[in-house]
DNA sequence: GGCAATCATTTTATGCTTAAAACAATTCGG
DNA sequence: CCGAATTGTTTTAAGCATAAAATGATTGCC
């Protein structure tokens, strides 16, 4: 399948034909090209929330794990979900606590662990919030059609099991 | 361009037709979606990168940005390029100075420019690095067949024009 | 020619983020 | 049971990141 531009890509890179230690050019640019979206959409996001609610990206994004989860969640739980480290989560729930947004109890059945949740004021702050954000989002992506979207979900699933399972190679 | 689909949308969505606050949950996923993927992929990167190279990633990106550019760049256009904010790249540009992997000098003509470039050291550490690095990332798409590979970045440049227009939108 | 606007960069204040080490509570194997 | 892993969280040190204000240099417009 990607014979035709292999070798275009042989042919201009330097036509050393044969022993290319392999070309993934197209692989780096793909990268690029997601990290370049992700940021511009991250950006335009955490300046939305600042502009309009004064808050910040992560302390949102910890907000609508919470949302998502009426009994709580431990710290390790929403450290896993946010893909950050433990010692970010304790630093922002921290500041959460602080501002009134959450609430945060050591398990009963377990002293080690820190369950947290939304208070009535957190819960309320962000729902308020969110309903704005979803309409932020789809104004973001609102040129590409239903199918596009449909399609991007797919590949960036594919996209996401293989990274997995490159990541898991490395780290059995 | 979109009319079918949007109608096809319109239909498959639940044939309620006019009347909803509208459902921007499909947009939604596909952000967080995302997301997801750029903070897999690049939480791996960085991982790799500082335990193959102890270096960071933003090190990494700023060298790879001068790599491209021989005669230097100016601050400005790296802030730009990185589409990170200006003093963030004062910093770093600092450190890297301070390594001796950059080279940084005020500009003849407009005193008020610098302009940073790579140093020898700094030119042999990153090509040693990007060599490896590619690999790492053609390991974390591996399982995206060409096709797949083309699809998302035609997908993606379109969603990435989508995001441009819609921030262009808000800030005239 | 001079002064206002603009531009490139730095500084400041604050907050986010990580990796690694430290702590503390629980579980498990002998 | 009891010590050795393991687990959940916090601390630490360093660096990254932003927005906004400050500084210094250049340009453009009378």
């Amino acid at each position: 399948m990607p014979v035709v531009s292999d070798c275009i890509n042989m042919l201009d890179s330097e036509t050393k034909a044969v022993e290319t230690p392999e070309d993934h050019a197209e692989e780096l640019r793909l990268w690029l090209r997601l990290l370049t979206c992700t940021t511009l959409i991250e950006g335009e996001v955490r300046g939305r929330l600042r502009q309009r609610f004064d808050v910040t990206l992560p302390r949102f994004d910890l907000m609508a794990q919470l949302d998502k989860a009426p009994d709580g969640m431990t710290l390790s739980d929403v450290s896993k979900r946010m893909m950050v480290s433990n010692g970010n989560v304790t630093g922002l729930v921290e500041r959460l606590v602080e501002s009134g947004h959450l609430d945060r109890r050591t398990s009963e059945t377990d002293r080690r662990v820190q369950v947290i949740r939304l208070t009535k004021l957190g819960r309320a702050e962000f729902r308020r919030m969110a309903a704005e954000h979803e309409t932020w989002i789809a104004d973001l992506f609102a040129d590409l059609t239903p199918k596009d979207v449909r399609e991007l979900m797919r590949l960036l699933a594919k996209t996401k099991a293989s990274a997995q399972k490159s990541a898991a190679r490395r780290r059995p």
